[in-house]
DNA sequence: GTCTATAAATCGATAGAC
DNA sequence: GTCTATCGATTTATAGAC
């Protein structure tokens, strides 16, 4: 008895998540470059044949992870915004957001991430959709640094360099995820001390 | 009229020296994987036999490069030990000198040891060296930090959680660099808010 | 010491069988 | 939909000329 065709849809969508799945794995450990398709097959548990029926290339399954990353990101800081409660609980509930993402397969993302934007061995499409996504994701922020300024929340000075101070250090974390393997990640708290009015200067 | 020995050691010093530096820009732009071995002689200024006469393998010269950046971070964090002040001017002190750095080729070397922890296809002699370097200079800053807690300047809690934050914010940054190219590093200032004993809960 | 030519291995991508 | 066989291009590393 054949399929029909919504059984093979399912099929179809469900391969292209277990490569996606594989491929952020291999590409966060190996880089976009020296990943085999091989390794992405064989992580996903079939041949690499197959890999070839879903995506064009190795550059399309690189390209579809870094604009999901970049989808992620945007979405949660638009979350962070509608939050309630006061900047300061906003940037919390968010924080907490972003280390429990690390704590699981989060800190993955961050590795291509980090690769999309350090390497030269990244498809063309996807240098082109850093710059503003990145940027915009900051900027999408600096209300609520400056609401929190505003409240005395916040240390005055640049809104725009303290952002990239929180989002380094955040990044930061994640790289360090897989430097120490057992050490438990900071709270939120204390990454937000970054934002502390106490004793500048 | 020949060279003599002392020309011809000074000219293999000189090479070797060459090929490091390039490699270190290779590396941190293509990985170590897929940098090629002509990448580096071209970035170099000569051909890529000439690289086989100065190193074994591709490996050796990735290798060589991580040895001497795990030397330059235990050396500074030595310097800031014996230097004098406060814990707080101590650590302001290798924090402006960490900024310099990453303000100049700094940044590159912080990539390569970003891919040495995070990449698989990393030679193994790496792989055995990082954890055992990484994790003594991390704690030879912790005497710092904990004098500093008992003197009330820095912020009480886990010492090594908080170096880790430190280390983790410094890499962060240097990452930042090549995420947005003119923004200006923040200051030591706002660097060492991580250890303010502001408000902690 | 430096270069060019080449051998040997690897891997992305395709074709075709089931 | 899935797999195996294969082509073609790339690249490490070496050999040998200058």
């Amino acid at each position: 008895m054949p399929r029909t065709d919504e059984q093979n849809r399912l099929i179809r969508d469900e391969r292209r998540e277990q490569i996606i799945r594989a491929a952020l794995k291999v590409f966060a450990r190996r880089g976009m470059a020296s990943a085999k398709i091989s390794d992405i097959a064989s992580e996903a548990g079939f041949s690499h044949g197959l890999v070839y029926h879903y995506f064009k290339s190795k550059e399309e399954i690189f390209t579809t992870l870094i604009r999901r990353a970049l989808e992620n990101s945007a979405m949660l800081v638009q979350h962070a915004k509608r939050q309630a409660g006061t900047p300061m609980e906003r940037l919390q509930w968010m924080t907490r957001v972003m280390l429990q993402n690390i704590e699981s397969e989060g800190a993955y993302y961050f590795l291509i991430m980090i690769q999309a934007f350090t390497s030269d061995a990244v498809p063309e499409e996807v240098k082109q959709l850093l710059p503003e996504h990145f940027l915009s994701t900051l900027e999408a922020t600096l209300p609520i640094i400056e609401e929190g300024q505003r409240a005395g929340q916040i240390a005055q000075g640049d809104s725009f360099q303290l952002a990239v101070c929180y989002y380094s250090l955040i990044q930061g974390l994640a790289v360090n995820r897989f430097q120490l393997n057992d050490a438990p990640l900071p709270d939120a708290e204390t990454v937000l001390r970054i934002f502390s009015p106490g004793n500048s200067g």
